[in-house]
DNA sequence: AATGAATGAGCTTTCATTCAT
DNA sequence: GATGAATGAAAGCTCATTCAT
């Protein structure tokens, strides 16, 4: 990518992101087109290729800046030590639908992104997707399990938490504006629930 | 579609069955080409419009002609009312590795098309996949659940098996000839560790 | 190249070739493009990548044939052995004026192939080109020189004769309807000029 | 263009001059692009059309100047009345070497010009190309052409010696630096050839 | 004077779909 | 019934040109 894109003004760096955040989260990698960027966020369509150079150069700046920007987030938000896993879990949440004020499908980003199988990404994925991913174990390592001991079976149980947040944000993203009150009471009774069973 | 298809011979329906289920499977609805049918299956191009109208069509046919043929054999294979969860769980994945024989997409298919956001084919694909969630709802609900009697503990705890089954078999697809025996071996760990907790 | 291109109907074949090698010989490799082919000879941009998949590899088909093509007619139509040099270089000319007859642009592409510089195309080209500079040369060796006896003189004096010819065809192409009568009368004066001088 | 380009500094005049000059000599008209003279020389690309308003003008401004340029070394350079033909035009090709010390592509941008034939230069390169031609050809007017005594003959020839030595110079230019030792050899040798000739 | 961000028309290429045979 | 030639809209990308700073 051009180094000076950072140079732009604030929020024409952050319309950028937002319209290329919106457009891959929906569509995914392959199905997003420049087109439908320019529509949405009214920049034209040069002016990507003058920043990121190819539409994969665009979707590894896109991926890398949402994981950092979202684990920063995560990390600055939530870092008491020894916190209950549910209510830290909980926590996240809470942190997503803050992020969401700043880019509305950071969240809906996220998810695609773990998702993604399209080959041209796989390799430039690799790598920001791999520390994402440890620092995101790293961060749920500092909690309180409780009775949740036996490493496998925990695994397991935030396996089941992780897909289901996932498939109740993707919902909460199928509404024309994102229910964040909802979502998040939906989490805490799901949470709950399970919390109630160990 | 075009009901003439049934007129076909049986071998010839399964070949273009097979042929557009593996690409359907493999890319998605939007990234599937009739090019990559034609070089998988060897059905011209005209013969899968003549009988199926639109590539939508197609898909619609494929998503209702997958989901009604594993339901079937879901309840053909896995039938005695009360059985252990975790036993019917298994049973259904070894009636999965069964149907492979016949389609050896089939169950890659039915992931993708529970996974499938394209727009143009939510509207067809929302009964059929609505009928057969109530179906696999109500043959789940014959099984022994043991002591998890609450309903929603036990939405979530059934969720988390059917994510990390999923991901299993997404696995499995990933190596060149699909590993039967390395598959079902792994969801019995899974299981197990599962049971155990409760 | 699709190999099915030659069970098209000769009619059809030679539109497209028509098309392709007017384009190519007035603007070369790069500045030609697909829009023009189909302005000039009504066939859909989509079908030239059906059958030459890429425009380097409708290049390296268009440029093959037509050498090859020259060649044979070369070959057919001035094979008298011994023949005086300068009578075989116009009678030469004849051919390509005959040749003009099926493929107008036919002459001026084997000007443009010799001149092309592009890096994309340097590849394909160069073993046609060379297999056609052989064939050139071996033709023009049968030829009898007279007086002209020395090797090193003897291809200075023949660049020259294929320098001034190839600018006289191209000042030919110059007008709306090449001008058969005066440009052979041209190449005849420049030729018996010449003889005069040895 | 814009006048004010004279009241720059001479060096930065040289600098885009021979920015442009390499790229179009290299590229040709339609191929060069305004990015490869910035990355060229620095300068950027506003200042391009400050200067010159459009692709076309600055072609047309970089090819009169490097014609009247050549022009006026050629007559400062060679102008012995009388001088044998043969070695007038050895000193021509040593006068193009000196000029490379100041504009180490005005050789090869000359032939690129005369071989130019897009159709949007073609008008304003007609006027300074034709005054180019007439000044050159009065030039060489002034040569003893000895026993080479009708104008056609001597036309025929000459045309021989430019085209040569125009394959000469394109071939120099392509190895990293030009080899002006060389490429002199190269051309005495010609020229002793023919005129052993005559 | 000088910059380079910004634009949009035009390029090559892909692909669902049509239709003559 | 079956084929695949044919189409054209839309994709990713390039590049001459404009313009605010």
């Amino acid at each position: 990518m051009n180094e000076k894109f950072y140079s732009l003004k604030k929020e024409k760096q952050d319309t950028m992101i937002n319209g290329a955040m919106e457009v891959f989260a929906k569509s995914g990698y392959r199905h997003a087109s420049t087109d439908e960027m320019v529509k949405v966020c009214g920049v034209s369509k040069g002016l990507w290729f003058h920043y990121f150079e190819s539409k994969t150069g665009l979707y590894s700046f896109m991926a890398s800046y949402a994981l950092k920007y979202a684990m920063l987030e995560f990390n600055m938000r939530t870092m008491k030590e020894g916190m209950d896993y549910f209510d830290l879990r909980y926590d996240m949440e809470i942190c997503k639908t803050i992020m969401m004020n700043k880019y509305p499908y950071l969240p809906l980003f996220l998810i695609s992104i773990c998702e993604e199988n399209d080959e041209d990404v796989q390799e430039v994925l690799k790598d920001p997707l791999a520390r994402y991913r440890e620092d995101m174990s790293e961060l749920m390592l500092t909690a309180d399990y409780g009775r949740l001991l036996d490493h496998e079976d925990r695994v397991l149980l935030t396996d089941m938490v992780d897909h289901t947040i996932d498939a109740l944000m993707k919902e909460g993203y199928r509404t024309a504006a994102f229910p964040k009150e909802r979502y998040l009471d939906s989490v805490r009774k799901h949470l709950r629930a399970l919390k109630k069973l160990l």
